[in-house]
This record gives structure tokens, C-alpha cells and sequence, in this order.
DNA sequence: AATAAATGTTAATCTAGATTAACATGATTT
DNA sequence: AAATCATGTTAATCTAGATTAACATTTATT
């Protein structure tokens, strides 16, 4: 793997966990290091999902299409961010989610069939993956409270507040999709704040 | 601590990672048990979380309570659950949420203050705790998408399938706030759901 | 530059679910 | 047994947001 691409994931993980140089070169030995554009999946719905991705570039959306064929976007994914299927991932069943490349994006890929040989190797990683799902669930679910506490406007308000990079790179009918809204909704929302201000 | 008591816990873990009888001896005196009374709160909006608690009877339901001031329910806890506001616990900042007992609920608690400790004691507990957040997570992602794909009728139906038991043992209005809808509507639902039959 | 494809807007109409309010039932307390 | 409190039901009215459809603008492709 091209070494500056490593070090943004070092970078990332020795916030959480101190790594040893000895570490960090077990853990580039077992990870892989890709590109895709725009377009490209990295999981489909119905798949088992191989891989944990740490993005390094680009932008993800994971998205769910129901029965009705509707889809709704359930995160976007950005530089220093994670993307998978985890619940697929986890107990290697067909995924529920699709995760695809609004942007061309670099990856850095944990596949399962090494996940469990770089716990052994490197047990500190244990608590590193607690602690960055613990804060996943924990914004999972203050948005789930937002989700019913919250009026349309109000969740469109907070998610511009909360993400100001991600709004300006892409669409908003997926912006609207995100936030369980149509587009038609969130354009009407987009005028009245133009008024209110 | 009771015996039996810790043992419930004990087998529980060990379903996910399996504890030397030495760990097991110290994850029990590192650990309290406690019982409380219908009505109390283990959690209130605005303290910092102390502990994340295991039950091992009884029943709680863990609430955000908005600007508003409505009641919005995030989860019921039964029998061989966890809770707690883990955002706070983490953090150790002012909690979103309360978390009250609606029966009479004995727990077992794990305190900020041994946490770190306990991991060092006993590293396969970051496993452990990894693994049960990951799925909290999964299940959370999941109630996201439900929250918008499906209609609050189907939503109730989803509910009523997946935890048969938690609707015997609770109040309408509050599985009405679970869901995201009001008392008045879910009762309405149930009527229809008879005619349908 | 012209065309097509993707994205965004506006407005009319419709509906799932909220709100309000009155009443019913059941459980607890005195 | 009466009274109080918690829970549940029904029905009328209201509204946030969906649906439909027509059009506008921006971006990509030839």
C-alpha cells in the first residue's frame, strides 16, 4: 500500500489507541488500500458484505431500497469516516444496505477474512473498534430521538448545522432521502428559510 | 454479591467470549448489584451516567424528554439487557436521557470508575463489549430505516412480532411513544387491525 | 453549440397521523 | 364503596408532509 495513504489511517486510529511502529506495520500488512469512481458499489443489497472501509477520500452513501422500490439513505460516508454493511459484515448474511461512490474515493479495506487474525495481532484494536462504534450507536441513536422530536425543517436545520461539508458535495434529493422528506418537501423548506431570514 | 445472581451475568458473557474462572472471580467483585422499586431512576436528563447496567429482572424504559417537553422513548430493557445513556457514560457529560424502572428491576452495574481497570483485568472484555454494542448499533441503523419506510401501522405489527413480550408487560401510551405516534392513533390501529382479522 | 440527462422548483390536491375533547374502564388508595 | 389516578377508546377536526405534474435550471455528452 502507498505509505502517506497508511499513515491517514495510523494517524486516525492513534487518536484513540497508541499503536507500536511493530503494530502499525502488521496492521498495513493485512489491510488493502483501493479506488473507485463514481458510480461504483462497494456493497449490494442481498450480497454478504467482506469488507470494513475507512475512506481516505471521495463519499459514500449507504442506502436501503424497501419493498415499494423507495430508496432511503441511512448515512453518508466522508474522508476519516467508516463505511460497510456491519450488520452483514458481522455475521456474514446478505446485506440489507447498498454502499455506493457518489464521488471517485480511495479506500482503505478490513476484510473479514482477516479481521479476526489482526485482533490476535494486535489486540489494542479491540478497544479501538469499541470506541468508534460506541460513538456510532450513540449518534445513532440521538438521531432516531431527532427522527420523531423533530419537524422536518428542524432535522434539515440541524443536519446543515451538523455536516456543512457534506451538503455543499451532494445532490439534494439525497439530502431530502436522508432525512425521510421528499425532495419536492425540502425544496419548499429551502424557500421558507430563504424568506425567514 | 448473590451467587446466583452473578451467575446470570457470567453466562451471558460467556456466550461471546469465554472467562477464565479467575476473570470470572474478578469481573464479579468488581461489579454491584442492586434492586430497584417501581418508578426510580437509574438515569436522569442532565446528571452524568455512572454505570452501564445489566438486568436480570424486571423492566425499564430509557426517554429523551424534549424542549417541549413531550416523552420520546429510544428502548425498553428486559431480561439479559443492557442500559444506561452510553453517550454519557463515554463522555462522562450530561445525559440526553432518563432511564426508569417500570417494575421492580434488579441490575447489575458497572461503574465508570472500574471500567478502565476491568478491561485492563480482563482484555477479552473489550471483545465482549465490542461485539454487543455492534449489534446495538446494527439493531439501531435498522429502527432508523423502519422509521421511514414503513408506515406507523406496520411499524406496530414489526413491533409486535419482535418483542411478543415487552407488549404484555407495558403500557399502550408508552409503545405508542416507542413507536413515534400518539396513544390516540396506536389505538386506532389496534381497532382496525381486529376488523381485519 | 446543441442535445440530453440530472437536478431543482412551484403549485394543486390529497392523506397519514396529530390534536382536541369527551367518555370508558380498570387499578389503587382511603 | 367511593374516590382518585392511570390507562384506553372513539370521533371530529386539523396539518405536516406526500403525491402528482408541469416546468426551470444546471451539468455532461456529442
Amino acid at each position: 500500500m502507498i505509505k502517506e495513504k497508511g499513515q491517514i489511517l495510523l494517524d486516525y486510529i492513534n487518536k484513540y489507541v497508541s499503536l507500536s511502529e511493530a503494530e502499525e506495520a502488521i496492521l498495513l500488512s493485512m489491510v488493502t488500500y483501493r479506488k473507485y469512481l463514481k458510480g461504483q458499489f462497494i456493497v449490494q443489497q442481498g450480497d454478504v458484505c467482506k469488507y470494513e472501509c475507512f475512506v481516505l477520500s471521495g463519499c459514500t452513501k449507504t442506502f436501503h431500497i424497501d419493498d415499494e422500490g423507495q430508496e432511503h439513505i441511512v448515512m453518508f460516508s466522508i474522508e476519516d469516516w467508516w463505511t460497510s454493511d456491519m450488520g452483514s459484515f458481522i455475521t456474514q448474511t446478505p446485506a440489507d444496505y447498498n454502499v455506493q461512490c457518489l464521488e471517485k474515493t480511495e479506500m482503505i479495506m478490513f476484510s473479514h477474512d482477516i479481521i479476526e487474525d489482526l485482533y490476535a495481532a494486535i489486540p489494542k484494536l479491540e478497544r479501538f473498534f469499541r470506541q468508534i462504534i460506541q460513538k456510532a450507536f450513540v449518534a445513532s441513536q440521538k438521531r432516531i430521538v431527532r427522527s420523531f422530536s423533530l419537524s422536518a425543517k428542524e432535522r434539515y436545520v440541524y443536519f446543515r448545522n451538523q455536516y456543512p461539508k457534506i451538503e455543499q458535495r451532494i445532490p439534494q434529493y439525497m439530502i431530502a432521502s436522508y432525512l425521510g422528506i421528499t425532495k419536492e418537501f425540502l425544496s419548499k423548506i429551502k424557500s421558507q428559510l430563504i424568506l425567514e431570514q
